[in-house]
DNA sequence: CGTATATTTCGTCCAGGTTTGAAATATGGA
DNA sequence: TCCATATTTCAAACCTGGACGAAATATACG
């Protein structure tokens, strides 16, 4: 990933609304939420909330759909982890007894890594 | 983490000259760098480079020390893995499949995830 | 075709972050 | 004490991003 790339993600998550939507989105999973749905669900205006998804779907780290007469929004799981993979690219190059408490924290909360990890 | 915590640390992280300086923090590892250093580097301005130290130190991803006339910075590895988590939190909930890649491309970043995990 | 639903676009206004130059503070050494 | 180095603080100008209301677009249904 580049560094444009990577800020304008940053710039995109870094927003109340934005975090929440996105956090939102990846927790529903890969069948994705209405905007409509997201609108009730946080209470936002429907204009706000769209400009909202227009900026997280520029950055790459959501897509749309359309069904019906509502388009569907879905994370994009791949562009989170291009995202999280740059902020930890050669993090604490050469000695990894420093960074462990982020392999711990990862293993914990990535809900896919090998059971193996955290034995 | 909560949502303040997380808008406020990407916030940080938004920017192109923090996030440069973030990660050049990251892979110096905890020995840090002077001001005066990462100003070199960067080719920035002190006073620039200075407001947004304060930034990230603000943000809890950096903390500093006084070395005779320099102030030395260096990563909270400790505050990214919370973040990181955080975005992270029940991801693709119930399904691991669906962010399979997200595991793969954080076991190949992390420097101190065990060998385990890349077979 | 006309109406209701769902979402986006547009224009305006305001708040906050960013840059820059000058001045201030802190430390070390002669 | 005086000066040089290292970094921060301050104030002003600048610019971008976000909120809000109104209008426009797209789809479904009778």
């Amino acid at each position: 990933m580049e560094l444009k790339t990577a800020i304008s993600s940053l710039s995109a998550l870094a927003h109340e609304g934005r975090l929440a939507t996105f956090r939102m989105l990846v927790q529903a999973g890969p069948d994705g939420l209405a905007a409509g749905e997201i609108a009730r669900r946080l209470e936002a205006a429907p204009n706000s909330l769209s400009a909202n998804l227009k900026v997280l779907s520029h950055a790459g780290l959501i897509c749309s759909r359309r069904e019906g007469r509502s388009i569907i929004y879905s994370a994009e799981y791949d562009q989170m982890s291009r995202l999280l993979g740059y902020l930890m690219e050669d993090c604490c190059n050469g000695a990894p007894e420093i960074c462990a408490p982020l392999a711990d924290v990862l293993a914990r909360t990535a809900c896919c890594v090998p059971a193996s990890v955290n034995a």
